[in-house]
DNA sequence: AAACTAAATAACGATACAGGAATATAAACG
DNA sequence: CGTTTATATTCCTGTATCGTTATTTAGTTT
């Protein structure tokens, strides 16, 4: 039987929106920084040192978050502050870890 | 303050698999495979016209939402009807929808 | 102002993936 | 069995994007 959908009918454009905030979602380090921000905001030193990452690579995935609405930036003095301006994306997260965990019920588990 | 997450801890594995989740998402195609089998199940046939698709491309997508566990496959005859296996799919794009939404609430929108 | 620090940006190589064209598989049917 | 139809797969090309290294920008300090 048909699902009633909650959502809109999307034009064209539409999807690729869609599917431009997700594909924001699909990279192992944003997801990571996300997960990071939501315990508080953090400058790009605390962040490098907490994801193990280059200062370069936190910088620019940093950068895409900012430009997808995701997390906000704050400068102060010589640090930039970042933090979640969108709670609505940990509940998409949230969303996606459980169906995930649903699927790990009986196996090798990466949830730690 | 920080958030209470109801998401577990995410070891680097963990953080790959929900990316990638993510990733299958990250298609408008795919994206409007998975809004039109809402209304019910369909065959590559039905799909490609609806879609404007090649046959190709229908069936390799298809094939990725297939194996994310998305969507599920019966064959029939020379057919192959395809039908959304996880409604908590759904709800995903739902979310990200209206979040989109809200962002477009006074700008001219993509939503028909 | 020169030196120093934190963060952003540029340039680059490598890999991944979408889409098209052609071909392969597989089931039905004469 | 050969042919036709529906779907899957392979090969190819172009493009996007990750991560690294090097450099630049901006703010601070002496």
């Amino acid at each position: 039987m048909p699902r009633k959908s909650k959502r809109p009918k999307l034009t064209d454009e539409g999807f690729q929106l869609v599917a431009q905030r997700f594909k924001v979602l699909s990279e192992p380090v944003r997801l990571k920084l996300l997960a990071v921000l939501e315990d508080g905001e953090q400058n790009v030193g605390q962040l490098v040192t907490l994801t193990g990452q280059s200062q370069a690579n936190v910088s620019k995935h940093l950068a895409t978050l900012v430009a997808a609405g995701m997390v906000g930036r704050r400068k102060e003095g010589l640090n930039a502050y970042y933090f979640i301006s969108d709670p609505q994306i940990s509940e998409l997260c949230d969303l996606m870890c459980h169906r995930l965990e649903k699927e790990f019920a009986e196996k090798k588990s990466p949830f730690a």
